[in-house]
RNA sequence: GGCCUUGUAGCUCAACUGAAUAGAGCACUGGAUUUCGGCUCCAGCGGUUGCAGGUUUGAAUCCUGCCAGGGUCACCA
């Protein structure tokens, strides 16, 4: 048991005695003592004040006898204001490292038998994916293997947003203009390929707009359905009404809009989805082959990511039980139909709106799917304990819904769900902006940061006697390290900015920095063989108490970051021991020591070091290397 | 406009969910090493925690108002 129980039970057992009635759990708080007191360990006396009925000083030091006396560990204390700061004998520090010791796996929790599914990536298959999905799926991963740390079973999921109407804009692009060419024929990417005829589409259907909206201004409407027409006069007459120019934009921006949908392209592609939803065979053949040349290219990020998933959803699958659930939902006068057939939930007495779930011609949209999908999940593993939904934060009011109307429909479970929600990443140039070309491309990004971290090794490296294949593996687990550890070292709620720059950079708090402590103590450990044991009467240095404390605070680490999601927790708890672990070794020599035993221990603590930096940093998806 | 969210050192981020004199890194300045990997270590500089009130023994943290960003309010996904 670690001295901070001790502590606590200590109190809890002995609280009539020594305060005149029970106490709780949490009015305990214990706290590392600030370096420029004396003491290891600091009891806030505040809580307990009014109990002893006496000022904080006196309180703190009744409290404070009271435990010398009871717990042999506490050599001593002191009281300054409120605060009670406890000195613990260094025996029990080395005692404890002794414990830490005998565990190979360190900080990893014992089973739970409880059982959770993280969902994370999702992407649309019409395009590649870029900087803002890195941050999902690293921060996914990563919290599936942190969740594992706890002991629990995690099984990694994605919905796949395979079907709808974007998926067919790529389509009709590559029937209209592709001449039946292949991604191998284009030597790119089969992700790059499909989008790069999505960005056809686009631009062809911009063309045909632009052209029907000079037709309009001229008063020429013979490219609109009549039964649009007079709802655009009246826009265009309300727009030249306006004299400022913002106001005057938001309503062209609404005629731009009805005349998109008037295009010979959007009718088509219309044309096209319901083609797909009747699987009219040629469609059908085609919607595989060009999201098959998506995968392909899916696939080779994520392995270049070093992520993977244990089972899929396709939205093409979970779309049709979504449309059965809210059709029987409505038969159940849980949902409401209105006039023109749309079928809508009430949500206002959860506080939130009325929110669609299945338009007026039959055809789901993204909540509809959701919902299949949530249930489906559920009922393939009915001993989910929760599902964990990684998606970005501008879909906070999405899941909000979703779990409320999950719990309309009379699923208990809907609480255990959780929308692991992130901010977004932003760039110094400002926003990232499909249109405007500012994407940061997933592979180019990587490749980039890989290229860095292989000039940076071949200057200052230590990579003699590596073959070429070792070599490449340690570029990449530098770069990818280095990418990783900076998109997970925020807090994921909290949005963040990119700096190329400084993800390349690798001084400070960096992925590299830690590995390279790692490679450093790795180096120690070839040059110090087989390491016998010490004595535990040794007497530890001010930095070797610091960094046992340090390790002694990792399995409270791994609990804190699976209750909280929070990958950030160990990126930066991994920083400070790799911090604390240099002062150590900077100050203090390992080889000249002539005691053997403090020469053992010293040898076992670095290599402790070096097995929990590797631990931590395999929870956010970054390998250590030996040698770099 | 309604709802959600953010505002901490020049910059990028912390602060154990209410505790002591708000901490790191980058940048800048100055030091250390005949030593085990100098991608190291130590020190200095840098703060009215957006502003104004309130609650509390105690507030960056909770409440109210204001200011400034971002998101969201689609028969898009």
């Amino acid at each position: 048991m670690d001295i901070h129980s001790i502590i606590s039970e200590n109190l809890l057992t002995n609280a009539t005695e020594l305060f005149g009635t029970e106490i709780e759990a949490k009015q305990i708080q214990i706290q590392p003592t600030k370096k420029e007191f004396e003491g290891d360990l600091t009891l806030v006396v505040f809580p307990f004040v009014k109990l002893l009925r006496c000022a904080p000083e006196q309180a703190g030091e009744k409290i404070g006898a009271f435990l010398k006396e009871n717990v042999d560990a506490i050599s001593d204390f002191n009281v300054v204001k409120g605060f009670l700061n406890l000195s613990i004998s260094k025996g029990l520090y080395v005692d404890q490292f002794k414990e830490i010791l005998k565990n190979e796996t360190y900080g990893i929790q014992p089973k739970s038998g409880k059982m959770y599914m993280v969902e994370y990536s999702s992407p649309n298959t019409n395009k590649p994916l870029h900087l803002g999905h890195l941050r999902n799926i690293f921060l996914g991963y990563s919290c599936a293997e942190i969740l594992k740390a706890n002991g629990h079973e995690v099984i990694k999921t994605q919905i796949i947003n395979d079907r709808g109407i974007h998926i067919c804009k790529s389509m009709l692009a590559w029937q209209k203009f592709g001449n039946g060419e292949t991604p191998v024929d284009a030597g790119i990417k089969g992700d790059k390929f499909v989008g790069k005829y999505y960005v056809e589409f686009d631009k062809a259907l911009k063309v045909e707009t632009s052209a029907i909206l000079e037709e309009i201004e001229a008063g020429n409407f013979n490219s609109i359905d009549p039964s649009q027409v007079e709802e655009i006069k009246k826009l265009q007459a309300a727009r030249d009404q306006k004299d400022e120019e913002k106001d005057q934009k938001a309503i062209q921006s609404k005629i731009t809009e009805i005349v998109k949908n008037q295009t010979a392209l959007m009718k088509e592609t219309k044309e096209m989805l319901q083609k797909w939803e009747q699987k009219e065979p040629e469609v059908y053949a085609l919607w595989q082959k060009m999201n098959g040349w998506c995968y392909e290219g899916f696939n080779a990020t994520y392995e270049r990511m070093q992520v993977d998933f244990d089972t899929l959803y396709y939205e093409s699958d979970t779309y049709l039980l979504g449309k059965d659930i809210v059709l029987k939902g409505l038969e159940d006068g849980i949902f409401y139909q209105k006039e023109d057939g749309s079928i809508w939930v009430d949500l206002t007495d959860e506080g939130l709106d009325h929110k669609l779930l299945l338009r007026s011609d039959g055809t789901a949209v993204y909540m509809t799917q959701d919902i299949g999908t949530a249930i489906e999940r559920k009922k393939n593993y009915p001993e989910l304990k929760g599902i964990i939904y990684t998606v970005g934060n501008e879909q906070d009011y999405h899941f909000q819904a979703l779990f409320k109307i999950l719990k309309k429909l009379g699923f208990d479970w809907w609480e255990e769900c959780y929308h692991l929600s992130y901010g977004m990443v932003e760039l110094p140039e400002g926003k990232m902006k499909s249109r405007e070309g500012t994407v940061v491309d997933a592979d180019d990004l990587m490749a980039e940061t890989v290229d860095a971290a292989k000039e940076m090794t071949q200057e200052r490296g230590h990579i003699e006697g590596m073959s070429d294949e070792e070599k490449s593996e340690l570029y990449e687990n530098i770069g990818l390290g280095g990418l990783k550890y900076y998109l997970l070292k925020v807090d994921p709620k909290r949005k963040m900015m990119f700096n190329p720059q400084e993800s390349i950079d690798l001084n400070g708090n960096t992925g590299p920095f830690i590995q390279y402590t790692h490679a450093r103590i790795q180096s120690l450990m070839r040059k110090a063989g087989t390491i016998g044991d010490f004595d535990s009467n040794i007497s530890l240095e001010e930095v070797e108490l610091a960094l046992i404390k340090k390790l002694v605070e990792f399995p409270e680490v791994i609990q804190e970051a699976g209750s909280n999601y929070s990958p950030a927790l160990i990126a930066n708890y991994t920083y400070d021991l790799v911090k604390s672990f240099n002062s150590f070794y900077q100050s203090i020599s390992i080889f000249n020591e002539e005691n053997e035993d403090l020469k053992n221990f010293r040898l076992h603590l670095s290599k402790k070091t070096g097995q929990t930096v590797n631990i931590a940093m395999k929870l956010i998806g970054v390998n250590v290397p030996d040698q770099m």
